[in-house]
DNA sequence: CAGTGTGAATATCTTCACAGCA
DNA sequence: TGCTGTGAAGATATTCACACTG
């Protein structure tokens, strides 16, 4: 990490910094070598000074009357996130979208490599999916620890998904990226992030009950 | 809708209540009848008085002394949200994500039913997947409104999620949720959500390697 | 009297505006 | 001159604290 400013760093500025990975990245390949913080603001969708401002809370990286350098800017938040690394990643709920996951080489490309995958329906346990055997979710704890997994994520039914939690906690992970729809409890040195699209859809719901009322169509 | 106060609704706000449903619909299931914001508060983890204060926005659903009524408060946020309804999805990109949203029932339970599904891959097109047929995303428009559309859902790669999203406008579509980790344009009367899941990944490495630095593990 | 509904207080996040540097 | 980095201002969101009610 490179100095990290002695300040709380806010979450929204975390998850900004992802979109900007994204579209430097996207730039990157078309050829951009420069760009300005009015110029990724615009494809990032944000304030200028919002990005300047997130930037400066992990360095000073840009050039006075320039701007940034694509390349060492996208390797200066990586390495500032954490991302300068692989991270072995544990997937608990082969499902639909446990397998999905299971196949979507994004993931990988982004450092974050699925080592492990558990069910704890017999049908499905000894299956493989993408190369990988699926193991019965009671061995996350000696699993975890061969495969030296550092990451959780849940794809279990709702219903099961603090179960999962249980045997990723049992297991010594770190942080857990929930994709049920349901609340988990977790100890507070162990991350839990949510990944709730009906909530995103609830959303668009809502906004377009709205825009409708409002007579916009 | 209720009655609804003549004051923005925070997007926070829209994004608890959605997942104040999910626990209640839960509550209900265990068959609890009356619950506290307290208690709710608890199980979603949030504070007691965010959940009154985002309620207050809509109307007044409690009862002082008692609490709420779980099946009458579920209903009374679902109708302010616009849930009341089912509403027609269209799916472009039948990748591996999108085929497990295709065979995902939670989202037909919430309300949201995938009716097409499209895709510019003519090894795709004609497939079946999940009882739908697979069109060209070239007939989005006609199919859409034959189908009787309202939200799309991009499951595309990131390169090719802004050409979905213009099939979409054209096809008259309300809102947007994109699962493509690449930002989109739109017209501001068409919403558009972003479920940006290699964020939270982002997330978790970044608080993981901090929790590390402290030295917490 | 337990627990809601809400104004007032606090905390957090975003945007502005501009000094200062390449 | 052009664009960064940043303190100060403004906007939002969250939490407190308590009057009030079933």
């Amino acid at each position: 990490m490179p100095y990290q400013k002695f300040e709380r760093i806010p979450r929204a500025t975390i998850s900004r910094l992802a979109i900007y990975v994204q579209e430097l990245e996207a730039m990157e390949q078309h050829g951009v070598k420069v760009v300005s913080s009015e110029k990724l603001a615009v494809s990032c969708g944000v304030n200028p000074s919002q990005i300047r401002k997130d930037l400066a809370y992990f360095g000073e990286f840009g050039l006075r009357g320039v701007g940034y350098h694509v390349f060492e800017l996208k390797e200066a938040i990586k390495q500032s996130l954490g991302l300068d690394r692989t991270w072995n990643v544990a997937l608990v709920g082969v499902g639909n979208l446990g397998r999905a996951l299971l196949r979507y080489n994004i993931l990988r490309k982004r450092g974050f490599v699925i080592v492990g995958a558990f069910d704890c329906d017999p049908f499905k346990i000894g299956e493989e999916v993408n190369g990988l055997e699926v193991y019965c979710s009671s061995r996350l704890q000696d699993k975890s620890r061969e495969l030296n997994v550092e990451i959780g994520i849940i794809t279990t039914p709702p219903e099961r998904a603090q179960r999962a939690v249980n045997y990723l906690l049992e297991a010594g992970i770190k942080g857990i990226v929930n994709f049920a729809p349901a609340r988990i409890t977790a100890p507070p040195n162990v991350a839990v992030e949510y990944v709730d699209f009906i909530n995103h859809l609830f959303s668009i719901a809502f906004i377009i009950t709205q825009n409708q009322a409002k007579g916009l169509y």
